[in-house]
Parts: C-alpha cells; sequence; structure tokens
DNA sequence: CGGGACGTAAACACGA
DNA sequence: CTCGTGTTTACGTCCC
C-alpha cells in the first residue's frame, strides 16, 4: 500500500501558509491509506504552475477548480502536494503550483518546496516527511530528499535511507546525490515513482520518461552538492522559482542552459505582477527564504545539508545582502524596528556616495609578488619615497601616499590602516621634518643630519656585528686546533717525563687541591692571547702580553676575556700544578684562606717571574712553557722559592722545613721574603723585595734565564678596580675543560666540590662580548698595544701608564675595528671608551652573547656561596694582572737597581737536572733570605693582615664576594 | 626579564 | 559637517 502524504513542508516564516484554517479548508486531510484511490494520477503535463497565468498548456484546469472553489485544485490535485493557499482570489483560476511531480503508481505528488523529503510513515511528531512512503521497514524514515541544486540549477535526489534506492533501475547507495530529470524513474523500497518536471512544450510531447541512464559520474557525495554554492545560489535565485515559472513559457525548464540570471530578470519583471506562491507579494526570495531562514524546517543533519549548514547558508546570505544593500533586500525574516528603518532612511541621503569604500582585493587579485609585506619598516619605507620623489619642498602626506603605493605595490592592495603608520611615523620619526607648509598640511622631507648619523651609527653595527660573527668563528677554529694540539704536546710532555722531582713523602697538611684549583684559575690570568685577535704572533709572549694587557687595562676582568691556552701555556699550567700539588703537600698550612693566598702569590710570582726573565732574556715564546721544557726542575725551584716568599709573606712566618729551593722533593718552605718572587736565575736567581736590595738567588741549576722579581708580593696591595667577579671567558671554560680532559684538572676537588655555580661562574664566562661587553678581552687589544710596556723592567716597578690610565671600556673581543664600534648602545652611547664608568657593566651591553652571564647575576650566584671568596680571590689574583704591579710604597729606585741588574745578567743555560738541585738551593736561599729580610719589613707594614686583605680585595671590587671555592674552604678547614 | 624599536589603532584637534 | 592631516597615547610584538 502506498500512501502519499501531503504534509506540508512550510515555511513557518511564513504565517500564511500556516493559517489552519485555510488548511483546513483548502486542503482536505490527506487519507494516509487509499489516497490514491481517491485521486486520480495526474498526467504530467496537467501541471498547474501558475498562479493567476496560465502557462501554456502546463496546467490544467480541473472541474474542481473551475468550480469556484477556494481552491478546488489544491483539494483535488495538491491532496498529494504541498498545498499553497492562493492569495489570489478565488474567482481566478486555481491551480497547483509546483515545481515539479512525483507520479506514483497509483497517485502523485506535487513538488512545491525546494526541499521534499521521502520516507517512512511517520510513528510519530517526532519527525515528519513531506512525502510518505508507507509504513514500510524497507524504507528510512527520512529515505531520500529531493531538493533543489542553485548551483546546477536542476533537482536532485539524495539517497539517505540505509537501504538505497534505485534511480532508472540502478542501485544507488546511500549518501548518493544524484541529479534528477525529467522522468527520472525513482523506487525507494518496494515503492517506484517517476519524477516529472513540468518541461517545455517539447519536452511535454515527447512524454516519453527519460531513459537516461544514471551516470555514475552524476552521482556526487552530498557533500559537494546542493549547496556548494550557495551564496551565490541565494544571491542569484532571489527570484522565486515559482515566481520564475510564472512568465517563463517553458516553466519548468530543467535545462541546465537556463541561466538563474535570466530568471532573475524576468523574475524581476514579474514580481510587481505576479504574487509568488504562498506570498504576500513585494519581493520574491520566497523560495528562498524558504530555503535558508528556516532551519527548523529542515534537519540539520540531513544528507542534504550536509556541506554546508544553515547557520552558514544564512550567514551568507546575510553576509550577501550586507555586500550588496541596494540590490539585496534585507531577508524577510529579519524585522526591521522602525528605528532602525528611520535611521537608514536618514543616512540614506546623507551618504551620498559611500566614498566608494577602497575596494578590498582577495588573494587571487593581488599579484603574488605584492602579496608580502615589505620587510622594511615604515620608516624606512618612507625615507625612500621622499629620497626618491621628494622635491626640495618636500612631499606632501598624500604624494607620499601614492609614492609609497608606487614604490612598494603592497600597499596598493592592503587594507588601509598603514597609512596611519605613515603619519604616526612622520610625526614622531626624527628622521622626517617638515619643509614647508602647503595648504592644510606640511610638505615632508628627510632630515639629512639626523640621517647620516643614523646612517652611521647603523653601519656600525653592522660591522660590529660582522666582527663578532668572523671572531666566533674564528675562535672556534683556533680551539679545535688549540685543543688538538695541546692534546699533542701533553701527550708527548708527560707520557714519560721523569723530569720532574719526586714528591716527598712528607706529611701532606697542604692542600695540593688547592693548588689544583690555583693553578687552574691561574690559567685564566695566564691564558695565551685570545684568539680572536689576530695579534700577538706566536713568537711573542703570550702570558707577558696577556699580563700586560690586563696591567695596562685596569678594567680588564681577565676572566671575561676568551683567552685560550695554548698548548704550552697548557703545559707549563700542568707542570705547575703538579709541583705545587707537590710542594703543598709538603707544607703545613694553617687554613685554606692562607693557603690559597700563598699558592696564589707564589704562582703568580712564579709566573710573572719566569715571563719577565724571558722577555729580557730575549726568549720567545711561551717562557713557562719552555723553560719547563728545558728545564722543569728549574722551574721547580722558582716555584719553591716563590712559594716560600709567599709564605713568609702571608703567614710571616718562614716555613719551616723550607729548605731547598732546588730540591722539590724535599721540603719547601723556606721562609721567603714577604715579597719576593724567585728568579732562577743560574746565575743568581733573585728575589726582590721592592723596597729590598737585590739579592743573589742561588744558582740554582745551569742558566735558567735571567728573571727579574716581580715586585708584586703582597695581594693585598693590589687593588683591582673591576668591580665585579671575574667572569672567564667561554674560551677559558673551555680551555679549563680541556685541562680537565687531559688530566690537569680532573681531580682538583675544587672544582668537583665547588658549588658548581661558583666555578662555574668563574671559568664559565660570557661568551663574546662582542659589544663592548665590560669585561670584555681588551686584554687583546691591550696586547697588541702595550706588550712592550710589560717588558720593560721598570714597568714593573711603576704601575706604568697601567695605572695611570683608566682602564679601557673593555671590548673583549676587542680587536681593532670592533672595539670601538662594540661598546656601549649602539644608537645611544658614545661608541668611546668609557673610561672609568662606574657602572658601565650594568647597562651597555647592547648586545649580550646567548650565554652572556650578567655580572651581577655572576656576582649574586657567588655571594651565594661564601666559599668561593678564596677561589675567586685567587681568580682575581691571578687574572688580574695587577699582581704584577709594583705597589706604589714598593716602587723605588733600590728595587729598580735590583730588577735592572737582574735583567742584565746573562741568560742561563738550560738546568741539567742532576745538579741544579745543590747548587741552586743554597745560593737561592740564601739570597732569598737577604731580600725576606730586608723586605719584610716593608711588607708587615703594609699588609697587617694578609690573610684578611686577600678577600677585602675581593670585596673591593664587587661587593659580593663570592664564596667559591667551597673545597677549598673545606681544605683550609679541615687542615685547621 | 626589561627596554627599545616598531607596528597598529584610536582619540583628538585643526583647518580646508 | 566631512575629510584630510597631524599629534599623542596606548598596546602589542619582536628582538636584543
Amino acid at each position: 500500500m502506498m500512501s502519499v502524504s501531503s504534509n506540508a513542508v512550510l515555511d513557518s516564516s511564513k504565517p500564511e501558509q500556516l493559517d489552519p484554517e485555510k488548511y483546513a479548508k483548502t486542503i482536505p486531510q490527506v487519507k494516509k491509506e487509499g489516497a490514491h484511490d481517491i485521486l486520480p494520477p495526474v498526467q504530467v503535463d496537467t501541471i498547474i504552475t501558475k498562479v493567476g497565468k496560465t502557462v501554456d498548456n502546463t496546467h490544467i484546469k480541473t472541474e474542481k477548480s473551475k468550480a469556484k472553489e477556494a481552491q478546488p485544485m489544491l483539494t483535488q490535485e495538491s491532496a498529494l502536494g504541498n498545498p499553497k493557499p492562493s492569495p489570489t482570489n478565488g474567482d481566478s483560476v486555481s491551480k497547483v503550483s509546483a515545481y515539479a511531480r512525483l507520479d506514483f503508481e497509483k497517485s502523485m505528488f506535487y513538488v512545491q518546496t525546494l526541499q521534499v523529503v521521502l520516507g517512512r510513515n511517520p510513528d510519530s511528531n517526532h519527525h515528519t516527511v513531506d512525502v510518505d512512503l508507507g509504513n514500510i521497514k524497507s524504507v528510512s524514515r527520512r529515505h531520500a530528499i529531493i531538493h533543489y541544486n542553485f548551483a546546477a540549477q536542476r533537482f536532485e535526489l539524495s539517497v539517505l535511507g540505509r537501504n538505497g534506492a534505485f534511480i532508472n533501475d540502478t542501485f544507488v547507495e546511500s549518501g548518493i546525490t544524484l541529479p534528477l530529470s525529467h522522468g527520472t524513474k525513482i523506487q525507494i523500497g518496494t515503492i517506484e515513482f517517476r519524477f516529472l518536471l513540468p518541461s517545455s512544450k517539447s519536452r511535454e510531447r515527447s512524454k516519453s520518461p527519460s531513459k537516461k541512464q544514471i551516470n555514475p559520474v552524476d552521482a556526487v557525495q552530498l557533500k559537494t552538492n546542493l549547496y556548494k554554492n550557495s551564496s551565490k545560489a541565494l544571491h542569484n535565485s532571489r527570484g522565486n522559482l515559482s515566481s520564475l515559472s510564472e512568465t517563463e513559457k517553458d516553466v519548468f525548464k530543467s535545462d541546465d542552459e537556463t541561466k538563474l540570471g535570466e530568471r532573475r530578470k524576468l523574475s524581476s519583471n514579474i514580481v510587481s505582477t505576479v504574487t509568488p506562491v504562498g506570498s504576500s507579494s513585494s519581493s520574491t526570495p520566497k523560495a528562498l527564504n524558504l530555503s535558508i531562514s528556516n532551519p527548523n524546517d529542515f534537519d540539520v543533519n540531513a544528507p542534504t545539508r550536509s556541506g554546508i549548514s544553515i547557520a552558514q547558508q544564512v550567514t551568507e546570505a546575510l553576509q550577501t545582502a550586507a555586500v550588496n544593500p541596494q540590490s539585496y533586500p534585507p531577508p524577510i525574516n529579519q524585522p526591521l524596528d522602525a528605528a532602525a528603518l528611520a535611521n537608514l532612511k536618514k543616512k540614506e541621503p546623507r551618504k551620498k556616495q559611500p566614498k566608494q569604500p577602497k575596494k578590498v582585493y582577495t588573494l587571487e587579485e593581488i599579484p603574488p609578488e605584492y602579496r608580502t609585506k615589505p620587510a622594511c619598516s615604515y620608516s624606512t619605507l618612507i625615507a625612500t619615497c621622499l629620497r626618491a620623489r621628494s622635491t626640495e619642498k618636500g612631499m606632501s602626506l598624500s604624494e607620499i601616499y601614492k609614492a609609497i603605493q608606487e614604490i612598494y605595490p603592497y600597499y596598493k592592495y592592503c587594507p588601509d590602516g598603514w597609512q596611519s603608520s605613515v603619519r604616526h611615523n612622520l610625526s614622531l620619526n626624527k628622521l622626517f621634518k617638515k619643509v614647508s607648509k602647503e595648504g592644510k598640511g606640511w610638505l615632508w622631507g628627510l632630515d639629512e643630519e639626523y640621517c647620516a648619523e643614523k646612517e652611521k651609527v647603523k653601519k656600525k653595527q653592522v660591522a660590529a656585528a660582522a666582527a663578532k660573527v668572523k671572531s666566533q668563528q674564528d675562535r672556534i677554529q683556533q680551539q679545535q686546533q688549540q685543543h688538538m694540539q695541546q692534546l699533542q704536546n701533553l701527550q708527548q710532555k708527560y707520557s714519560g717525563s721523569g723530569a720532574l722531582p719526586d714528591t716527598s713523602p712528607g706529611a701532606a697538611i697542604a692542600s695540593p687541591d688547592i693548588a689544583r684549583s690555583i693553578v687552574q684559575k691561574a690559567t685564566v690570568g695566564i691564558s695565551d692571547s685570545p684568539s680572536p685577535t689576530p695579534v700577538t704572533p706566536s713568537s711573542s709572549n703570550n702570558i707577558q702580553a696577556q699580563l700586560a694587557a690586563n696591567r695596562s687595562n685596569p678594567n680588564i676582568r681577565p676572566g671575561q676575556k676568551p683567552n685560550q691556552l695554548s698548548s704550552d701555556t697548557m703545559k707549563a699550567l700542568g707542570y705547575l700544578q703538579q709541583e705545587l700539588i707537590k710542594l703543598t703537600k709538603d707544607r703545613k698550612m694553617t687554613d685554606k684562606a692562607t693557603t690559597t693566598t700563598i699558592l696564589t702569590q707564589a704562582l703568580a710570582m712564579t709566573i710573572a717571574q719566569v715571563n719577565q726573565a724571558a722577555k729580557n732574556a730575549g726568549i720567545p715564546g711561551n717562557p713557562l712553557a719552555s723553560l719547563i721544557e728545558r728545564n722543569p726542575q728549574h722551574v721547580t725551584k722558582i716555584l719553591t722559592a716563590a712559594l716560600n716568599a709567599a709564605t713568609l709573606q702571608v703567614t710571616k712566618v718562614k716555613p719551616p722545613n723550607s729548605t731547598n729551593v732546588g730540591t722539590s722533593s724535599k721540603s719547601l718552605g723556606t721562609p721567603k721574603p714577604p715579597q719576593a718572587s724567585v728568579v732562577t736565575q743560574p746565575s743568581q736567581p733573585r728575589v726582590q723585595t721592592p723596597t729590598q736590595p737585590p739579592f743573589k738567588a742561588p744558582h740554582v741549576t745551569a742558566k735558567p734565564p735571567s728573571v727579574q722579581v716581580p715586585v708584586a708580593t703582597n695581594i693585598s696591595s693590589m687593588k683591582t678596580p673591576v668591580p665585579s667577579i671575574q667572569v672567564p671567558s667561554p674560551v677559558v671554560e673551555s680551555e679549563a675543560k680541556n685541562l680537565d680532559s687531559v688530566g690537569i684538572l680532573k681531580d682538583s676537588p675544587s672544582q668537583s666540590n665547588a658549588s658548581p655555580k661558583s666555578s662555574a661562574s668563574m671559568i664559565k664566562k660570557p661568551n663574546y662580548y662582542a659589544k663592548g661587553q665590560p669585561g670584555a678581552s681588551a686584554d687583546t687589544i691591550n696586547k697588541l698595544k702595550r706588550p712592550e710596556g710589560f717588558s720593560k723592567p721598570n714597568s714593573l716597578m711603576k704601575p706604568q701608564n697601567n695605572l695611570g690610565h683608566p682602564r679601557l671600556p673593555m671590548s673583549f673581543n676587542a680587536r681593532p675595528g670592533v672595539a670601538e664600534s662594540t661598546p656601549g648602545t649602539p644608537g645611544v652611547s658614545p661608541p668611546k671608551p668609557r673610561a672609568h664608568q662606574p657602572q658601565p657593566y650594568s647597562k651597555a651591553q647592547p648586545l649580550k652573547p646567548v650565554g652572556y652571564v650578567n655580572r651581577e647575576k655572576a656576582s649574586t650566584q657567588v655571594d651565594a656561596n661564601p666559599v668561593s671568596k678564596v677561589d675567586q680571590h685567587t681568580v682575581d689574583t691571578l687574572t688580574d694582572s695587577s699582581f704584577l704591579e709594583l705597589p706604589p710604597e714598593l716602587s723605588n729606585p733600590e728595587l729598580d737597581k735590583v730588577l735592572e741588574s737582574f735583567s742584565a745578567s746573562p741568560t742561563p743555560d738550560p738546568v741539567q737536572p742532576g745538579k741544579t738541585d745543590q747548587l741552586g738551593d743554597v745560593d737561592f736561599d740564601k739570597e732569598l733570605d737577604d731580600i725576606l729580610s730586608t723586605s719584610a719589613s716593608v711588607n708587615n707594614s703594609r699588609q697587617a693582615t694578609p690573610t684578611a686583605e686577600a678577600p677585602n680585595l675581593k670585596r673591593e671590587r664587587t661587593d659580593s664576594d663570592e664564596p667559591e671555592g667551597s673545597t677549598i674552604a673545606k681544605m683550609a678547614k679541615s687542615e685547621q
């Protein structure tokens, strides 16, 4: 049994269609069953599509319609279709208006809406169908939908039911949508029917249902269908189909050729005369509204709608309307309140011509090359334009706009807004100035002066950046090379060196660890020439250069320089470390701080002595390394002597067991003169005390180069202006690592135990203070600039210029060219020397490298660890070559004499391991004692509290003393 | 994380 | 009153 219901799909938005009364009268209740019995099938050509007009013979007047019944036709024919009460007077010929008809075996259904749902007999009120296919299980509740596809301008059938359907005897599965043409045979379940269109005469004449087989290609996924181009469709389909049919002879022309545009035209012509079905009058978009404005009428979830939600459609429709307000009447459903209307009317006249809002370009419309915004800033943008187009008088704002658009077409296509920025820039940027007034606005021009200045700054910055990059690269290279070298050298050097004196198994109160750590720190101070600077040739004395640099640059923070340790230095340090460890083992150290101080001094003395001696002797290369190479014992002696001297100086007590300097294996620690350094001189190594007369050091061995005793003994006396902690440069760090890797630093307790921070902070330094980093390695520069100064004996005594001249801004990487530009903030601070700027570090670090460690931060960290003080001090002392500076009080003619005599002394020959010991020991001690005795007085007066002073020194520079060296401290403690 | 340079947007004022 | 200009402010984003 098949029953066709006439559940009207009514647009709820059209109250008139919902008039129950009308329906009651005009629409007979459809019998669910047997309807077809009552209602005779309607022939295709009897479809009446027009209201008020007879369209050829596409409509048929029934008897009943003629009977002047309100809507006779409806009662007859619309019984199966969607009844549409005709607003026309009952007199007029009543006709059924429909888009299509479904011909069932015994009945038919008029498709009067743009969408018709076919499905099972609704068993509840929850769902409704337009065409009830009966209560058959094989039929889904919503089995199929017939809808009109505006884009394709045709009706389509979407199969929703699980069981699919047969279209023209071809099975179509659920989810498929395919076009319907006149006569398409549809079978759902067991129900078969045909889709008929009110076609043109010709078609009608043919009458034969389309035999066209379903073209699979036509079967498209629902998603891609109907509303694919909905906005367009909606837009174009303002005319209701029903109305279209009114005037067109070939009303339901299903031909795809039919253009909606034409229809629209037509419809617009007839709007006034034809009343669309079911609509009051006025605008026609009835059908349209029907489909888009009443989501409730549709099952949003229905596949037919898939693709674009109704909401979307509505939105689109609204948007469309908004875009073309004039051409698109507001949606019917959007009530315009009086106020709004009034407003509209009000503004209507005023807005003469919305001034053609700037065209909004779509991406496609914009040439690809103009789709991206120019990389330059507005200021450069404007400047460019001004340069290109400006006259002497300048350019007006509008001219600037134009120029920009022409030169940078991007701005032709982009939305306004950039103009605001342009104005903003003109006003704000000093680069631009008003040249002259013209009418309303100004003529703008460039402030060349400012321009030039800025240009300069920029160049500098660029140069600095480039230099920085280069330096980094160089550094990396050097590091690699050096690392390799180090490994090789160390292997050679230590693999079988029996030259080292044996360690005496004496009581080991001393702290080898401290020694290690100190040496380790010392690397910071004696590291070789920084790589970046192409300065010191390998032949020159790196250490010397370094020290000289440091001396000459008070502000320099040694640690901050990216110094690199050459293999030689590595060797030297390795050796010194070993020796220091041995020597300290045999000594009794009172406390850690003292020990540290002593060791530090001893080390410093040794290094300084050797360097100086070498310098004086004209020995090229790394003197320490070469001396060690040639005569390690001699170095040991020097170290021993220095240790003794330092011990004496610091503790005021002559090391009990201080003995022969030369016998490393023996106890060392001969009480040394307060600030004497040992000079390994074959003939007479001497230790000098500032104020003391020269003395002759014992002839320890063959002939070490005459070394001058650096007068720097009293550490406390040395002050470092530098306010903060030294942070080793990255290079240093890497060096340290290298050392470690080689084993030199490996078991340094200070390293392992010290708070990571402290040691780390000490070793890890700001990388590349590319730009005038305050602690930057000015040494590099300094090295170049004044290595000589150091070489001069006098230079040692007289703080020399070093004291005299203010520290340079500290361009760490200072290399020619870079140094200048680096310091300070690019555009702001003068690239010049910031000599002695109290707070240079806090600011003026424009280009902080990634790894940059803030000074303040570093100091803070250090502070956190009280133990690090000692280490810090050590580092400061060693790195800050100031320890080599002769304290003012020590600087006297006498000393100078001594020094000179030293330098004059012949360079000793390499000592021979065997005999050096005795000889040297005796003489050395003796001389040393002499010197010490005389110098002691001086020292004492100066160093009230040697141990305490060291820390103070540090404090002086950084408020935050850092406590590093926890290990050292511990050891010292334990020792105590 | 702070500061500077930029980019945007917007509020206002002013004059044509 | 509108509109084009200029000035200022405020905010946000990036980068150093």
